[in-house]
DNA sequence: TGTTAATAGTTAACGACGTGAACTAAATGA
DNA sequence: TCATTTAGTTCACGTCGTTAACTATTAACA
């Protein structure tokens, strides 16, 4: 690849990327009223994933401040989709697990996230859509490990 | 492709797609301190790509409500990256254009992005990430056609 | 022509999510 | 023991969304 061609592949991925990520937000927050946003509905993934975890395991996990998590679990906390329990063996941590309510609503989300996508993944030829998320997830670790680096200069 | 790969597609995009957004947020953020948002970046571009635009222009292109637009502007302006001339042949629409000084941040940061990801391009076949800008624009058309079918039955 | 509609843009009140800095409480370790 | 580290919270702030109500201007039509 010479330098032109590798500026016009960044200049039409950037491009997609913003209006997607746009879609991304949009599309799933008109289907899901005021359920659950964006971010509230990959924290309870992960939570769920993981059965529990802890407050900086998800600032680790989404690159943010651990103030940005207490922010979030805090506001799943009032609408009472998560439980939080302190560790008696270390009283520093809160282990954080989803409540009833929290994984009936998660699994809801995600089945009418699934229905959504449902729908048009379809359009794509399966080997197509197969080799394009191989290469997103390989982005997506080459993105992280740039940013564990950068963390890691400081 | 049956139900199950279908879901463990989804299952594997939405996954990668939430960190890859807040990569791409939060490393551009970092290469350029206190210059632009990941918003005001495309903003401008956009005013830029087309000479001059209007603030609905902006929020149909980037499927936001025109308030939001107002304020993105505001704060460009605020920062004297784009002027706003008003339209005398009809006087409720207002033209914006990039400031020289706009001009100047808005290449700057362009390269500056770009550095970034040609450090990492590079690491992927070209066929492989052809192939994949070529997936991510049809998913990106296949989103927006979504969108507007949503709005026009409103 | 004059009243009504639609259109472009702004403003205000609000919510979600991000930051950094200062803080509490608890654990660690020289 | 006393300084340091760690987990988490709180606060002040900024950005970017939303809806609703508003101004100003243009267009439409009876």
């Amino acid at each position: 690849m010479n330098k032109d061609q590798v500026t016009e592949l960044i200049h039409r991925y950037t491009k997609v990327s913003f209006i997607v990520k746009r879609m991304a937000e949009s599309l799933i927050k008109d289907q899901l009223s005021d359920a659950l946003t964006n971010g509230q509905f990959y924290m309870l993934r992960y939570i769920q994933e993981q059965g529990t975890c802890t407050s900086s395991n998800l600032a680790e996990a989404f690159f943010v401040n651990k103030s940005a998590i207490t922010a979030i679990i805090s506001r799943l906390k009032d609408k009472g989709l998560i439980n939080r329990v302190r560790n008696e063996d270390d009283r520093r941590v809160v282990y954080l697990t989803l409540s009833e309510k929290g994984k009936n609503l998660f699994t809801e989300t995600e089945m009418r996230i699934h229905l959504l996508l449902e729908n048009f993944i379809t359009e794509f030829n399966e080997d197509e859509i197969s080799a394009f998320i191989t290469t997103y997830e390989k982005l997506s670790t080459i993105l992280v490990d740039l940013k564990k680096n950068q963390q890691e200069e400081l």
